[in-house]
RNA sequence: GGCGGCAUAGCCAAGUGGCUAAGGCAGCGGUCUGCAAAACCGUUAUUCCCCGGUUCAAGUCCGGGUGCCGCCUCCA
């Protein structure tokens, strides 16, 4: 069975055929380094990064290219409000970017280029459009003459007249057509620049893709990605510099993920109904937010709250527990259940997880489905454990574990200890809270000792009083477990 | 105004025309338990937004309507 992605440009699901056998070059978007990282980044952060994880998983060799836009309006801008200069800036907020993603577990891309590094590539691709009749100078600026390149709009299915019909264009005199876009910006006072064939300038936005791909990936590669914001201009404007300079198709499959929303509308920057990246972790676990968002297809909008995060933790905690039972299985060799009759039918279905997983995955990269099979696994393991029709033997039982972390692997999530992962959830909440872990354990002592003197009632009141907090106990033969609601 | 997307149970959500419409959360009943929790079992969609059409067969395809959202300006 092949691997079907839905292209952006043909609006298809289409079978995944890399350029060159097991192997892939994957393009995605990067940041603007102006400020912190948000959820949305999150989420286009973590779905690029389960597609890559996929793609090797299945035996190809990807090749990932991240770039960093380190020089921009919005970087100027912050740079001049702070008084520093634009690579300080750039710098900080690489360096935090980069901390988001370690701790959100999202693997390092293979190369992550920054603009600047670039700027020699970006003239002599200006020169090849200038020569090739795309592109003209006007007065220290480079602007790209969109009319002159006929399939001008074939990403995002517009066509010229109907963008000029809408018109939001700013008005710019030195543009011959108002969707003309810059390739190269003549630098005013005060902001950086590099010397160029048209005067001391910066590059245009999208520029700096076109070249950072072909550098690393060539001319064609396999796939491109970012967040579906980015289709009409920026994808769209990278195509028409990258083809019409080499005459080549730049990208094979483009993909792009959906947004997060808040209150059903775009979380963004600029409508200040954003999260960071900082504030969400220090509130629930990173595989909380990484289940949150891979329960949803990587096309829909998510929608973000608290209340959606906390199901996610549910979930978390759901298959955590059950990765401690088997954890804290004894070992195949006092296995009584072995064999049994009963044991083909529920074993045979833990066994399809595998199988079912690449199914899910295979269609269009179906997290959300895949996660319904993990969840299905773990309800029958629990089941072959709880009752005894359905026993399951303990081989069978430690292969599925074993297939839940390797699952677990390519979405990012199981990377935890189950003993950790649930003692560390108990304690984020406890403090959440404002519950004193100490004062817990000293009652669930006082507890214990009511109940070995069978004061059944006192061990009654103190159950009460704490799961009024949301303390949750749980008594087993030899100890008295607690957790967070 | 132009272009595009979405609408499935109380909530979130998958669903590639064809057996009983995944899964999660919440709820209810039960098993287990001193009482609970977890777990398990059962239960919760005979209008899959509305109207029409194609088909032996439609949540799934086509047309129209309603509602929500996105892009067209920096944006993951």
């Amino acid at each position: 069975m092949p691997l079907r992605i839905f292209n952006t440009q043909t609006r298809k699901k289409e079978e995944f055929h890399p350029l060159k056998e097991g192997m892939a070059g994957v393009y995605v978007c990067g940041i603007t380094a102006y400020d912190v990282c948000h959820v949305g980044h999150a989420r286009s952060a973590v779905v690029f990064d389960v597609i890559t994880r996929y793609l090797r998983y299945r035996g190809c060799e990807v090749t990932y290219v991240k770039n960093f836009t380190d020089v921009d309006d919005k970087i100027i801008e912050r740079a001049r409000r702070e008084k520093a200069g634009i690579d300080a800036i750039a710098e900080r907020y690489i360096r935090e970017h980069d901390e988001d993603m370690e701790a959100l577990g999202v693997a390092r891309p293979t190369v992550a280029p920054r603009a600047t590094e670039h700027i020699d590539g970006m003239i002599r691709l200006i020169e090849v459009l200038i020569a090739k009749g795309l592109a003209y100078a006007a007065d220290g600026d480079v602007f790209y003459t969109v009319e002159k390149f006929p399939e001008y709009g074939k990403l995002s299915g517009r066509g010229l007249e109907d963008m000029l019909a809408g018109a939001r264009v700013d008005v710019n005199e030195k543009k011959r057509n108002p969707l003309d876009f810059a390739l190269w910006k003549a630098s005013r006072e005060g902001e950086p620049w590099w010397e160029s064939p048209w005067g001391r300038g910066r590059p245009g936005w999208h520029l700096e893709c076109s070249v950072m791909s072909q550098r690393y990936l060539g001319e064609t590669f396999d796939i491109h990605g970012g967040g579906e914001d980015l289709i009409f201009p920026h994808h769209e404007n990278e195509i028409a510099q990258s083809e019409g300079a080499t005459g080549k198709p730049l990208a094979r499959y483009w993909v792009h993920n959906g947004f997060v929303r808040v209150n059903s509308e775009k979380m963004s920057k600029s409508l200040g109904n954003f999260f960071t990246i900082r504030d969400i972790l220090s509130q629930f676990h990173p595989e909380v937010l990484r289940l949150f968002m891979l329960q949803s297809h990587y096309r829909s909008p998510v929608d973000f709250s608290d209340a959606a995060l906390s199901e996610a933790r549910q979930g978390m905690s759901r298959f955590y527990s059950t990765l401690k039972t088997l954890k804290d299985l004894p070992g195949p060799e006092t296995d009584a259940s072995a064999g049994l009759a009963e044991d083909r039918e529920p074993a045979g279905q833990i066994q399809a997880l595998r199988e079912r997983f690449l199914e899910a995955m295979d269609d269009d990269f179906n997290t959300a489905r895949a996660i319904g099979h993990l969840f299905e696994t773990v309800r029958l393991i629990n089941a072959s454990l709880a009752g005894k029709k359905r026993a399951v033997s303990r081989a069978v039982l430690s292969q599925a574990e074993e297939t839940i972390r390797e699952i677990g692997a390519v979405l990012g999530l199981f990377r935890e200890e189950a003993d950790a992962y649930l003692r560390l959830d108990r304690e984020r909440e406890a403090a959440k809270r404002g519950l004193s872990v100490e004062r817990i354990e000293r009652l669930i002592a006082e507890r214990r000792a009511a109940r070995d003197a069978k004061a059944w009632q006192r061990a009654d009141e103190i159950r009460k009083d704490l799961a009024s907090q949301g303390v949750i106990l749980s008594d087993t033969h030899t100890a008295t477990t607690w957790a967070i609601a």
